[in-house]
Formats: C-alpha cells, sequence, structure tokens
DNA sequence: CGTACAGTTGAGGAGATTCAATCATCGTGG
DNA sequence: CCACGATGATTGAATCTCCTCAACTGTACG
C-alpha cells in the first residue's frame, strides 16, 4: 500500500528536471520547445516534498507561485468566516494548483497533502516574464486556467442538476480517466481521500457518499474495500451519469426476496 | 423602463473608442497605460449590437473571441448531451465573456442576450500578442480569469452548501453590487432574467425560487414587482447568506393568526 | 489493548421537487 | 384598442431525496 509512494518519490526522480519528468506531457513543459525547456526549468523549483496533512500554502497568505503536483495527491479548500470547510478540488500526478489565486494578492483556497506528495513550485512572476516572452507558453497557461474554469463549471452543474448517485459516479470516473492518463489503472485504485472530502467536495453528507457506495458495490458496478476501489462495470457507472440507470432499488425489496 | 437603453447604447457612444467608455475602469483597458489603449483599440471591435435572444456565440462553434459587455445583459448556458439547458452565468456591462474558452478549439458554453445589448469583439489571436507586448496587460488578462475560477467556485460552494433561500440571497446581492459599481442603484434595479434562468443558475426548481422571493417580501427585506426588484433591508439580506437569518417563518402560522 | 478516527447502517424529519392549477404580463394581429 | 395566445410567475398539495442524529463496526496506531 505504501509501495506506490517508492516508486515516483524516490529521491533521484525528485531532482531530475522536466527533461527526465514523465509527466511532462501532462504538465507545463508540453508547451515549450525543447530548447526553451531549460529556461522553464530554471525558474521551476522542482521536487518539494510533503508528508500527509502538510500545507503548500494557506488561504490569505501572499501568493506567489503555482504548484504541479509530481507525485502524491493534494486536496484544496476555503474556509468560510464561520469556521467551514469547503473542499475545492482535489489534484493528482500533472496537475496545477493555484490558478484560481494568479495574479491575486493572496491564495484564495488552502492546499494540503492527501498522502506524501511532491510538488515543483512555479514562481509566477518569473513565469510572467517567461511567458510574455515564449507566446506558446503564455498560450498554454491561458489554457490551462479556461480548463480549471469549466471544470469548475463542470462540479457547478453536477451539484445544481444531479443526485448523490450521479455525483459519485462523476468523481470515480473522473478519477479513473485521470489515473489511465498517467497509464496507470483505471479500474483499480485507492482513493486519496476519505469519505468526509468526498463529501465535502460534492456537497453530501458522509453518510449518504458511504450509502451510496455500498450501493453501487450491492448492484456489482464496484467493489470498494476502505479506500481501495475496483470498478467492474464502468458502462454502468457512465450510465448512472446520464440518468440512464437508477441503482436505487432500494434493498427493502431484495431483503424481502430473501437475499 | 427602456429608458435606460437610450444611455448606454445609443448610436454614438457604440463608436466611441475604449478611451470614452465609462466601462474601461471595470474592463480590459484598466490594465494599459493611456499610450497603449490605442493598441488596443485597434484590435478590438467596438459595439456590436444584438437584439434579446440573439447569440453572441454558440456552444461547439470555432473560439475566435472574448467579448465584453457594454450595455444589457448576456446569459451564458451550456447544453448537455440529453439537451438539458444548465445555465453557467450572468454578465452584466464591463464583464467579460468567453473566458472559459480561451485557447480551446470551440465556445464551451453559449452566450445570448436577455435584453437589447451590446458587445465589444475581443479577437484572441491578436489580443494575445499584444499581452505578450503589454506585461500588464497580460498580467490582468491571468487576473481576469484567475477571479473567473474563484467566481465560478464561489457559485460550486453556494450550490453545494448553501439553501434555498441563502442562494437567492447570494445572487440578490451579486446583482446590487455589480450594479453600484456602475454607480446604478444598489438597491433599485430591474432583474434582467426570468426566473426559470435564476432557478437553473441556482440549481432550484422555478418554483422554489417564486416562493422564497415571496417569502422574502413577504418579510419585508425586498418588494418586488416582476422583474422590478426594490431592496429594503439590505443587512437582512447579507443576514441570511450569512447563515444567521431564516426568513422561513412558514406562513401557516401568520394564517393561523388571521392575516 | 484501548483510544481515536474513519466508515457504515438505521430511523425520522426537513427542505426542495414535482405535478397541477391558476393568475399575470406582454407582444401581436384583427 | 382590445382580444388573444403564449410565456412567465405564483400558489397549493403530495412526494421524495437527502440530511441529521445516533449507534455501531472496523481499522490504524501508540
Amino acid at each position: 500500500m505504501e509501495s506506490k509512494h517508492i516508486a515516483t518519490s524516490s529521491p533521484f526522480s525528485l531532482h531530475r528536471g522536466c527533461h527526465e519528468c514523465n509527466l511532462s506531457k501532462l504538465c507545463i513543459p508540453i508547451a515549450v520547445g525543447a530548447e526553451d525547456i531549460d529556461r522553464l526549468e530554471e525558474i521551476i523549483r522542482q521536487g518539494k516534498m510533503l508528508n500527509r496533512g502538510e500545507y503548500i500554502f494557506e488561504q490569505h497568505t501572499p501568493f506567489r507561485s503555482c504548484f504541479a503536483v509530481r507525485s502524491g495527491a493534494i486536496k484544496t479548500f476555503t474556509v468560510s468566516e464561520e469556521g467551514e470547510e469547503q473542499v475545492t478540488g482535489f489534484y493528482l500526478p500533472g496537475e496545477i494548483i493555484g490558478l484560481d489565486s494568479v495574479s491575486m494578492e493572496k491564495y484564495s483556497c488552502s492546499a494540503v497533502a492527501l498522502e506524501r506528495t511532491s510538488v515543483c513550485e512555479i514562481p509566477l512572476e518569473k513565469f510572467e516574464d517567461l511567458a510574455s516572452d515564449i507566446p506558446s507558453l503564455q498560450h498554454h497557461f491561458f489554457s490551462l486556467m479556461s480548463k480549471e474554469i469549466q471544470e469548475s463549471r463542470q462540479l457547478t452543474m453536477l451539484l445544481s442538476k444531479n443526485s448523490a448517485e450521479e455525483r459519485i459516479a462523476s468523481l470515480l470516473l473522473s478519477l479513473s480517466t485521470r489515473f489511465s492518463r498517467r497509464r496507470l489503472s483505471g479500474t483499480n485504485f485507492r482513493l486519496p481521500m476519505p469519505r468526509s472530502d468526498i463529501g465535502n467536495y460534492l456537497g453530501l453528507a458522509v453518510e449518504t457518499v458511504s450509502r451510496v457506495i455500498t450501493r453501487f458495490q450491492n448492484n456489482g458496478i464496484i467493489k470498494v474495500q476502505g479506500r481501495e476501489v475496483q470498478i467492474l462495470q464502468l458502462e454502468e457507472l457512465q450510465k448512472v451519469l446520464r440518468h440512464d440507470t437508477k441503482c436505487l432499488e432500494h434493498q427493502k425489496e431484495s431483503a424481502v426476496n430473501g437475499r
């Protein structure tokens, strides 16, 4: 269970540059030619390590940098005046955090490591200069931010229109495709976050998350053991998201049928 | 009721440049020095007029430009595969639409005029070149996009954590501050959108929107006549948003008391 | 081996939805 | 200028999904 850390966060990989990073096709370097990667590397501080629970940055502190996740997993969240936490996102290797605070005075959310995690720091001031010089880099960064807006819109839509089942199906599918992109299994993976964070993120009570997951399992769509997830019927999960299927065969009936 | 249009969208103002536009402090030009505004004006197509119901751009068509709203009001929305509409935002003068599609192949949403509206077109390709040349412009544009992410996050939060009353209070307050920014009344204004769009945007049924508005009115917080809104107690509305007050004194009781 | 925390399960209740009917408003054409 | 249909808005009643509260189970860790 801890073994996967070794692969991605060994001391060696930490000090490799963007050239060697196997995430470069997902990350910032994708935008720049080989000759410009060196300039990019110059401004990026590589491979800062964090233990579970450690902060990458904190809400309301001065904004300096975005961060690329290199290994591990991160959650971002805001805390309202009343002290309520709101999870705004989960970030996996190859993804960028801090885009919502670019060109702001202060970070608009906090970011904490959900497990042992390494990140690359992208100081925005220097980065903006570089982006002015390299049009494709500016373009790519616009694109990243634009995607972030779209994803947030997606989530908004999910929350405003979809049932608990559909929301959870959506999250599972999102994780699945994001693992696949990194050439990991899209059907067998470990949830980096506790149920409470899932609920918070999706606007559901923990109990509801738990119930829905159990329901999915009873319907043979997934198999769950703690945080270990196995997607057995990907298509069914997609159907759930499309309002096609409802898996809410309330257990009453099956109970009556003596199962 | 139609008089306000004359002020902001008379043929004259349409062909005035950014220099004279009274929205320049809210819009793009804020970022550039006086000497650079001319270069900005060169690439911006000013004052395109649209009637209510006309599209500024349509989802899935090739992305070319962002648009700054000059007068009127716009709603953006996506249509899912099943044909369901999801309103993603309302935009008032001084605000920019299309940021969620920057550096994308195609528009990720459609934009239609909610009333007679004029917009300025910002062709992104040329704009990116200019942004490379003018660091403050690049910076400002990053900032705009970042704000858009944050606002979308705000909305997500609203939908996931807040009741119907709180959501509607939030929208009213948002409109109020946005009108104020333009030095219009923040307490007396006309809703540019129908209840159905409000409901769709806030993840509520039209009936719920109607009920909550009526409730607010019964509690003396606002006065509503069709789309004309008068905020009578701004502080109370803010309290609602902070979970402080609940205005759900269900009418039952007042009915018992013989009203 | 007990404490703490994460996750599951059950019962009951509250807020929002859905369905249905009614009322209001507005632009249009006779 | 008024009647008309259409769309938008309101109100009521019944239903349902999800939340809350509570108890319980499992698991990690000192």
